[in-house]
DNA sequence: TATGCACCCTGTAGCAACTACAGGGTCAAG
DNA sequence: CTTGACCCTGTAGTTGCTACAGGGTGCATA
């Protein structure tokens, strides 16, 4: 499989992949004679592997490590659960975080009734914090 | 006031402060005779403006264009209102996207009943994207 | 007077995780 | 034999800072 095909087989574009290479997170693939990556059904599945953890909004760090681990099926599975338990946590700091920022927000827009900056209470809003209701 | 007082006042880094003046953000100040940067209260009041918007999120872009907006007090309103309602559409989405990709990770995590990679279940939805219940 | 220390200056490079070229080579179809 | 789709390397850009390196300034203390 050339580079294209992968591309279009796990929906990353192709300098992704190539720069997934260049750091190391994908292996090197042979070359074909005009010196093409030629990709085989493990590349394709490690690459599944990495975007969808991605997605999952694990960082590259994180996904070496998980990868480490699966390529080692003796070792103990107990990290990867780590790994997992400790990203789960921090999305839900963020959800948090942007939720009171939500709620901020939502306070600030929709006092604006029209009319001149100078009288803008949106700006006035974001101009002093003194007009918050949470910290954030 | 020197930048390391204007720092503490706003709670800035000093290089940020730096950054800022450099991207246009901040104006310039006047220098002192040894060349060290004089700031005043028109200063201080836009830097907290600059720092109470990048707390909630906006780009510098968009702080940008409110900035824009309030150096122009004649201006019409409605535009600093459309920045942040779009602003806040965007942190709902991102809370929704955060909320699905939450609830995945909790499927996931938590099945890993301890034991070898080989047989651990949260490697093996990370590597499968047809184990999810949702898309994202 | 010397010297130590906190503070300031410019300019550049680094971070994450890509993305976007420029400038070239390869290959099959028409 | 040329067109077009594909591939290659290498480098620079993105966002919003942060971290130096290598120097200058200003004030208190020994």
């Amino acid at each position: 499989m050339k580079i294209g095909e992968l591309s279009r087989a796990t929906g990353t574009n192709i300098e992704t992949i190539r720069y997934y290479e260049r750091i190391g997170l994908l292996p090197a693939p042979d070359r074909t004679a005009a010196n093409y990556r030629s990709y085989g059904e493990a590349h394709r599945s490690r690459l599944s592997f990495v975007r969808h953890s991605r997605d999952l909004g694990f960082t590259i760090e994180e996904i070496r490590s998980l990868l480490d681990l699966s390529d080692d099926p003796a070792r103990d599975c107990g990290e990867a659960d780590r790994i997992a338990t400790a990203h789960l946590e921090q999305v839900e700091a963020k959800i948090a975080q942007l939720t009171l920022l939500r709620d901020e927000l939502a306070r600030i827009v929709g006092r604006c009734r029209g009319g001149i900056a100078a009288d803008c209470r949106v700006i006035e809003a974001l101009g002093d914090h003194r007009h918050c209701e949470s910290a954030h």
